[in-house]
DNA sequence: CGGGATCCAATTCGATACTG
DNA sequence: CAGTATCGAATTGGATCCCG
């Protein structure tokens, strides 16, 4: 097992933690992983992520733009036309940040499992102690 | 670009997201780091993680635990002694997680460009607006 | 030593209303 | 259409105290 990536005892993991906040965050992955497919305006990426209000999509997407992952292209015309698209280093984002879907998606039923049998034990626990 | 590993349009990447929430909150990806290492005592990593509470420690691992990524082992001893570890899906979720690292430490001198620029950029026109 | 319980502050986020 | 601004609810996290 490599450590080393994450550096020798902590500060460069913790730099590592604030892309993390970027890429882990409530929505980021999910406009990321639309952008990957192609350029799309801001009402077509608000229709395509259940849930997400207006206010978040403005903030992620700023947030996105703002760390050079996303370009912010704006047509001065009526109605307003803003195109949203990934820049290279986003795309190179995406790709690592795949792995990590790809490792979620496939321990999806593992995890559930564990997490059944934890809170299972958990409850006969809780039952001993009443007893 | 392989957008098929996020999902056909959305759901899949909303399952994938609850992992990142594991994953990519604040403290989980420093314990999965220091626990690859090795096996280690909850002081131990206490000490190693910088600016971690006693409570938010406690809160990290209770919740790689319930997931089935890291085990804790209690000795029954006076003063008492717990071991926690990676399980063999920790340490294969340790190496998915290692693409994201690298690619943040890659790519941080060009975040924080893009972040100064954009900064800049947000000031000017600012300061444009009060003239 | 390794927590659990509680209280409090900061942050996050959704809903709503308004705008060029 | 694509936002900005504001408010309040919910969540998160730190500090503190206590316990076996």
């Amino acid at each position: 097992m490599d450590v080393s990536a994450f550096g020798e005892h902590g500060p460069v993991s913790c730099r590592a933690r604030e892309i993390l906040d970027r890429v882990g965050d409530k929505w980021s992955l999910q406009v990321i992983a639309l952008l990957g497919e192609r350029t799309k305006r801001f009402t077509e990426l608000k229709r395509e992520i259940d849930g997400i209000s207006q206010r978040m999509l403005t903030v992620t997407l700023r947030g996105l733009e703002r760390d050079g992952i996303v370009t912010r292209t704006v047509y001065p015309v009526m109605p307003p036309r803003v195109e949203y698209s990934l820049t290279p280093m986003g795309a190179t984002l995406m790709d690592a940040a795949n792995a990590l879907v790809r490792w979620a998606e496939g321990h999806l039923d593992e995890i559930d499992a564990a997490r059944a049998e934890y809170d299972a034990r958990a409850a006969e626990i809780e039952a001993l102690k009443s007893s």
